[in-house]
RNA sequence: GGGCCCGUAGCUCAGUCUGGCUAGAGCACCGGCCUUUUAAGCCGGGUGUCGCGGGUUCAAAUCCCGUCGGGCCCGCCA
């Protein structure tokens, strides 16, 4: 049997061949269409580490349909979820619905159903442009309204006995009295984080709703005291027990779930040992993954850092992020915008590979960089793009006609006609990147020419004043200055290096820039000019 | 108290799971070339106690044990 190399094949082979149980001693049931559940809170922000899972868990299916297997991978929206603060852009006087499941509050923009929805369709859709296996959608909220888990509901509620027991071995304050793996969603005010259960009897749940504290906002109770049928009344599971029933609602055999599920006394173990004893479904092979971080920080709203799966494919197909997403499972994956030419870099080295383009040291790692480039395509593979996406950024600051890039692509090489349309589509990737989240080398001007003024030399010195007075003198466009300093350059036999360098150092301190004359052009032509004299005298 | 990840060139990392050529890449850096692509290109240069200490082995960055440093995480929430 081959070596498998990839964590996805070997995800897929621990589904394929395991035989029994986690907990019990139990044969693992036939199954005829193998699922991969992914989902989202859509009480949190939908951002591109939330892709993460789907992402991860698509390459599971490649990986398992590859072997010959049926597979289904479903995305179930947490919407029976609380609102549990008010994002950005929300008008404040959503608090009063904290508390309340997304599915149940007004959209704050009046353009979709409720506040969940506003937020999970655009995503829904979004969510399959980054997978290769269609995605089935659910709704957590229909699926307690249409009964689909009050078999599970009721199974658990029969076994509570022993779903104490379990739940008390993960904690260390036992379960306290009139505990319900039930939770009611109020029936006077609609919030279910404040219905809290006094007790269980007889099959029906007595609570009183009282006040939640989030870590930020509080949900108000309404002080109502009522009785639930767990069967029948709206509520949903407590998470731990809900989990399980769900694995065992969609006959989950495998699911994603951060790292820090991996600890022993995480709910990830809590509700296998449910869903394995009470259910009587075995637990799902977990595919365990470290967080994305941006710039070395947890994306979230209120560090500002968040990145929405649109801004992605703005400046970068969505193969790109599976790629970043594939390349490891266990590893903090730390993303910048800054680093994202060397992401594609990366991503065209794997691409060259995979063509046979370029030769790698051993086979193992040929063999797994072929995989990895394979299963994040999503279609046909991508042939290797020639033009490096730093160079593309450099091109697309420079020119914005069609004509012109290609012209200047020529030129250097980076261009393949048959090509055309990937290299293009790369272009305009740059510019937005360059634009909106490459600030930093769009240059610092530096403030003081004293910085600099001992590297000047003579030369130098000579040809910054003639320039200055050609500046002065009329106002040139980027390509006429571009020009001139050839010109002033060869009068003044001064070398050309030295020439453009010169303009570098007086304005960016630095001995390199973008191409000089549309460079000078793009500056207030006042400091242009001032600067220029100053270096010369 | 416990778990996971990381520690390899100046920087960012690959290579570790599955031990095997002289430990690699990109960037940066150094030297050279380029009179109309000056954030570019071409040629040449590797700058290293693979965190540290043991062990296993013919062979260890890779496996085992220990240790130090950094990061993240262990709920009556989901």
């Amino acid at each position: 049997m081959e070596d498998v190399l990839f964590w996805a094949d070997s995800k897929a082979r621990k589904i394929t061949e395991r035989e029994k149980f986690h907990y019990i001693d139990k044969d693992i049931p036939e199954f005829d269409k193998l699922t991969i559940k992914t989902s989202a809170s859509i009480s949190g922000v939908l951002h591109i580490g939330r892709l993460s899972d789907t992402i991860r868990a698509d390459s599971v299916c490649i990986a398992l349909q590859e072997a010959g297997y049926d597979v289904e991978l479903i995305w179930v929206a947490e919407d029976m979820d609380p609102l549990r603060k008010i994002p950005e852009g929300v008008p404040q006087k959503f608090e009063e619905y904290i508390g309340m499941p997304v599915t149940s509050i007004p959209d704050p923009w009046g353009c979709h159903s409720s506040y969940a929805e506003h937020h999970v369709s655009p995503y829904f859709e979004v969510i399959q442009e980054f997978v290769r296996t269609d995605i089935k959608g659910y709704s957590m909220r229909e699926e307690y309204t249409s009964g689909n888990f009050t078999h599970y509901i009721k199974e658990i509620l029969e076994n509570q006995n022993q779903a104490i027991e379990i739940l008390n071995r993960y904690r260390q304050k036992p379960i306290p009295q009139g505990y319900s793996p039930f939770v009611p969603i109020c029936e006077n005010c609609g919030k279910i984080i404040t219905t809290r259960v006094d007790k269980y009897e007889e099959g029906k749940v007595y609570y009183s709703c009282q006040d939640y504290k989030f870590e930020k906002y509080t949900a108000k109770g309404c002080g109502h005291i009522g009785i639930a049928d767990p069967l029948k009344d709206m509520g949903k599971l407590m998470w731990k027990s809900e989990w399980a029933a769900q694995w065992a609602r969609w006959r989950v055999v495998s699911e994603g779930a951060g790292k820090e599920y991996i600890v022993p006394m995480s709910a990830w173990w809590v509700n296998s040992e449910i869903a394995e004893k009470i259910l009587g479904f075995p637990m799902p092979v977990p595919i365990f993954y470290e967080h994305l971080m941006i710039n070395g920080e947890k994306m979230s709203a209120s560090l500002g850092n968040v990145v929405y799966p649109k801004d992605w494919l703005e400046v970068a197909p969505a193969q790109l992020l599976r790629f970043f997403y594939n390349k490891k499972l266990m590893k903090t994956r730390s993303f910048s915008w800054q680093e994202l030419p060397r992401l594609y870099d990366d991503y065209d080295n794997h691409a060259r590979v995979y063509f046979d383009l370029e030769k790698v040291g051993s086979e193992k790692e040929l063999k797994h960089m072929r995989r990895l480039y394979e299963i994040s395509q999503l279609d046909t593979a991508e042939k290797p793009n020639p033009l490096p996406f730093s160079h593309a950024a450099m091109v697309a600051s420079v020119y914005k006609e069609k004509d012109d890039i290609i012209s200047s692509l020529e030129k250097s090489g980076h261009y393949r006609e048959e090509m055309e349309e990937y290299i293009l589509r790369r272009v305009e990737y740059a510019r937005v990147w360059f634009e909106k989240y490459a600030p930093e080398i769009k240059s610092f001007l530096i403030d003081d020419l004293n910085e600099v003024r001992e590297k000047l030399s003579e030369e130098q010195i000579r040809f910054l004043g003639k320039l200055g007075k050609v500046v002065s003198s009329s106002d040139m466009s980027g390509e006429e200055l571009q020009q001139k300093i050839y010109e002033i350059a060869q009068e003044l036999e001064v070398p050309l290096k030295a020439a453009f360098q010169s303009i570098y150092l007086v304005t960016l301190g630095k001995a390199y820039g973008p191409k000089a004359g549309m460079f000078l052009a793009s500056l207030p032509r006042k400091w242009v000019i001032k600067r220029l004299e100053e270096a010369a005298s």
